[in-house]
DNA sequence: TCGACACTTTACCGGATAGGAATACATTCC
DNA sequence: GGAATGTATTCCTATCCGGTAAAGTGTCGA
């Protein structure tokens, strides 16, 4: 008895996805060697896994273009399952966003 | 080397854990025994552990009165390491959070 | 067509973790 | 003080999950 959200909080556990999602965030699209080249301590095969972990939970999605594989973000389980569950805490992290932001606004 | 991010989520990747914050977020302060009688197939010190695990990831905190504990919600966590969290990814789920609150005010 | 390449899948292992039961601890009530 | 109550902790076990290595799939190039 599983749904969308214990599956995207589970597959948000983990710090390399989260740091997969990251790569992705700054640089756009990239293929998994290149995710691969980001992690020396793994085997690729590893990376492998958890773009398909990703990709189940469809925070990515990849585009097939010869042998390679594009990966990019796809916010579609953030904005269905994420942000209801955001929407309950707001008052709780809310605030803390909003002083980020204007942070960001300053030089 | 793990984290502050690590740790939440970890702590919000499982299921009972993310329900009781649910019940806090609801009904504002609860004891153990009340959240446990929420959940009738875990046993009372499974609560008690997982109510431990929300502490130490400052997703809550306890206020202690004669033998009882009373919980509440701590957002300290959620402003200090989920919401840069989210900043990063606000485009993927600020327009869905954007619907849901418009939702919430028709009637 | 053969081999190299890019990636995925499978099989397996070790460590982490959720869960229960029993025990320990702290506080109140008698 | 002793029993009862509310909670925490310890010990144990089954399960899950991330990790690797190796085999499998599909594509390109010579």
């Amino acid at each position: 008895m599983r749904n969308n959200s214990d599956d995207l909080f589970r597959t948000l556990a983990d710090p390399t996805r989260r740091r997969i999602l990251d790569l992705l965030a700054e640089r756009g699209t990239l293929t998994v060697s290149e995710l691969a080249a980001e992690f020396p301590d793994l085997a690729y095969s590893g990376v492998s896994k958890h773009l398909m972990g990703l990709r189940a939970a469809r925070l990515v999605s990849a585009r097939r273009k010869g042998r390679q594989r594009f990966y990019r973000l796809d916010g579609r389980a953030m904005a269905e399952a994420l942000a209801p569950w955001l929407a309950k805490y707001e008052p709780y992290w809310s605030a803390a966003l909003e002083r980020l932001r204007n942070l960001a606004e300053e030089p």
